[in-house]
DNA sequence: CCGTTTTCGGTTTTT
DNA sequence: CCGAAAACGG
């Protein structure tokens, strides 16, 4: 495998950069700023590490945030070395930790199918928790509970490492957060801090396990080193020891996620917890012209908690960033769609970012009228809709009994006549005997201490789980899928649902049979396919970050940009209380919304083009608006400011004709041909729905669409 | 047990 | 204002 030749892993590389990827065997922390090659740099280390024979990829363990970033490294560095690496770990923190606790699950006090609850199925764990403790959930609101518990176990503290004193707030609170782990733990239940934590724990107190791992992971490197939270960091430290070497790569100046429990101080932190750390700066940048990142260093240079560290580029000046002031967000919006149109390129290279998922429906009603094909990101995701969570609850079901997430979910779905004073006996049996909801059930119809109607649904409901069960035993795991969908009745629960919507159930059912389908069970571990498919819906609920397949304007937050490139970037609605947001100005958080607009600016490419508004729409009433303390933060200089150049009024022109009914077949220019599937509102405001048959339901306006009748 | 009325909250969301 | 979720009522 190593070769004295190491050219082609050199060459491509500046001089920082090559010294990050040939530095001895020493703790590392790389600062490595927007587009200046960050993961260029983790691969080739690992690669060098390889080739210059100091270690093997088995000895290799490399930490990320997303599923994408895991992906990206495993397949560079495969196509690097011209091998795909195997032995290597390459995963997110949470990948990593699940699949520690998989090998050992009965180390970490947990049954061997033990299954993930993802941040829905945490809230309604501890609503149930909230009304099992009697307590008002006005008072005690679920969310905050949520963001409490993870936020105490992000610090690696337990229910009982709360220390309340006489706040009787947390006093509560600790005793809600203890009620929530005892059901998790009865009912073989990890949430996503949980992985983390009890990862954490299980190493800790095992030498044996701890000793195992430090003695393979030789080398751990990190991407994204400043989102990582403490008990993140502290898995790191306990796994790293005295011994192992840490390459962690980040950015102070691209840390928004402190909300998230992030915690920058872990970048501060490091040269003192390891000593002897070489603090390395890659700072020529590789994507922008030098008039964004003039734009970009001018305003990142207002933080005061920093490392410091200024981008440069050896590439052209560029054409100047463009500000344009707006009277209202439909101007706005008008503004930026216009620009658009007049775009040459792929309609890929351009991206809007906005601060709130609000704000995207403006654009999202003037390109459609205008038929510029986009697409937003976020929203929900595959994995978490309904229906699938249904299906999804039926399989962990057969999988692990006590899970009583899954048991609550589908126990009344479809509907079977048990209502909601049946659930609550069973819920009160499990409370008074530390049962989970299924042997709570089975001892109540055994005690036959309900009516003969309830124990006979009840009787008839486990029954069904059991042959489910049964029948499901010798299947592959995509039959396994199919047979539930088929036999769980959901099928027949979702056509009760207008036409529309059970269509698009059904579809996402089918979706969910071909994804079983193509999903590769790693079989690492010797885990079963079903177990391992569970997972992989739960920590990679799929196309959460963006990737540009088909080209469409990309629409997103300013936080989903991170980590992506665009040759235009739209960054709207710079207004003071909007961005920086009011609750981040409240909250002292502005430092990390200058981080969010320097994430922002150095995604582009070539142009960069501010806005914003004068007044917005908020909340029914329309708010007068002032300029973006950012934006009096960059050089004026810097700036070029742009005038209207479009009637922002639209001249309407009814279109609307009678015979534009449901059922009419139109062919549209861009969309093609479709369906007309109803009409909404009056006049010059009439939308119509249409079923495209290539491009999918859309909603048009009436006097804009550019449609024609066929028959 | 379902459909309707009322209430409430509305920043960002890698896993 | 607008959508989700709780509360209500037949």
């Amino acid at each position: 495998m190593h070769t004295d030749d190491f050219t082609e892993l050199l060459n491509p590389l500046n001089a920082a950069q090559r010294e990050a990827v040939t530095a001895p065997l020493i703790p590392l922390l790389i600062l490595a700023g927007a587009g200046t090659g960050k993961t260029r740099v983790l691969v080739h280390r690992m690669a060098w590490l390889i080739q210059s024979g100091q270690t093997r990829p088995h000895n290799l363990l490399a930490l990320t945030f997303t599923n994408k970033a895991a992906t990206e490294l495993q397949n560079r560095i495969g196509r690097l070395l011209n091998n795909p690496a195997s032995g290597l770990w390459a995963g997110t923190f949470h990948g990593i930790a699940h699949r520690l606790l998989r090998i050992h699950w009965a180390d970490a006090n947990l049954p061997q199918s033990f299954q993930i609850l993802d941040s829905d199925d945490q809230l309604r764990t501890i609503k149930r928790v909230v009304r099992a403790l009697q307590l008002n959930e006005k008072t005690w609101i679920p969310k905050q509970i949520q963001s409490f518990i993870n936020k105490q176990k992000e610090q690696g503290l337990r229910a009982n490492h709360v220390v309340a004193g006489d706040n009787t707030w947390l006093r509560q609170i600790s005793i809600i957060y203890a009620a929530y782990e005892e059901i998790c733990q009865k009912s073989g239940l990890v949430d996503f801090s949980e992985l983390l934590l009890r990862t954490y724990e299980m190493l800790r107190d095992n030498p044996e396990i701890l000793n195992h791992y430090r003695y393979r992971f030789q080398h751990i490197l990190v991407d994204e080193f400043q989102d990582t939270n403490t008990i993140q960091y502290l898995f790191l430290r306990l796994l790293a020891g005295q011994h192992n070497h840490l390459f962690v790569v980040g950015d102070d100046d691209q840390s928004i996620y402190s909300w998230r429990g992030a915690n920058i101080a872990n970048i501060q932190q490091f040269p003192q917890d390891f000593p002897k750390t070489r603090l390395i700066r890659l700072e020529q940048n590789y994507r922008s012209t030098q008039t964004i990142l003039a734009v970009s260093n001018a305003l990142i240079r207002k933080n005061k908690e920093r490392l410091g560290k200024e981008l440069w580029s050896e590439g052209d000046k560029g054409v100047p960033v463009t500000l344009y002031r707006a009277f209202s967000e439909t101007d706005e919006a008008s503004f930026i769609v216009h620009r658009i149109q007049q775009w040459k390129g792929q309609y890929s290279d351009i991206a809007i970012l906005y601060r709130t998922s609000a704000q995207s429906r403006v654009f999202e009603e003037q390109l459609l009228v205008k038929g510029i094909p986009y697409r937003i990101y976020g929203g929900m995701r595959f994995y978490e809709r309904a229906e699938i969570k249904d299906a999804l609850a039926y399989l962990r079901l057969i999988k692990l009994r006590n899970d009583d997430v899954a048991f609550e979910r589908v126990i009344n779905t479809p509907k079977r006549g048990i209502g909601e004073k049946t659930l609550e006996q069973i819920r009160s049996q499990a409370r008074r005997h530390g049962y989970s909801l299924w042997q709570a059930t089975l001892s109540l119809i055994n005690e036959q201490g309900l009516n003969t109607r309830s124990i006979n649904l009840l009787q008839a409901f486990l029954s069904h789980i059991e042959q489910l069960t049964e029948q499901t035993q010798s299947l592959s795991l995509a039959r396994q899928v199919k047979y539930i969908i088929d036999y769980s009745g959901l099928i027949e629960h979702y056509q009760k649902e207008p036409k529309e919507e059970a269509q698009r159930r059904l579809e996402n059912l089918d979706e969910l049979i071909t994804a079983a389908h193509q999903f590769t069970d790693s079989g690492k571990d010797g885990l079963d396919p079903l177990t391992d498919f569970l997972a992989h819906a739960a920590l990679e609920s799929g196309e959460g970050q963006a990737n540009k397949f088909d080209d469409c304007v990309q629409l997103m937050t300013l936080h989903l940009s991170k980590g992506l490139e665009f040759d235009t970037v739209f960054l709207c609605g710079l207004e003071e209380d909007l961005f920086p947001h009011q609750n981040s100005i409240k909250e002292g958080n502005l430092e990390e919304e200058r981080r969010l607009c320097y994430v922002g600016m150095t995604r582009a490419r070539h142009h960069l083009i501010l806005s914003y508004t004068e007044s917005r729409y908020q909340y029914g009433s329309r708010i007068s608006c002032r300029a973006s303390r950012f934006l009096n933060e960059i050089p004026r200089e810097l700036l070029e400011e742009t005038r209207l150049c479009t009637p922002t009024t639209p001249v309407y022109e009814f279109l609307t004709s009678p015979t534009l009914i449901a059922g009419q077949r139109v062919k549209h220019e861009k969309y093609g041909e479709g369906i007309v599937l109803g009409l909404e509102g009056e006049g010059n405001l009439t939308r119509i729905q249409i079923q495209f048959l290539k491009t999918g339901l859309k909603w048009l306006v009436a006097a804009y669409a550019r449609i024609e009748l066929i028959d």
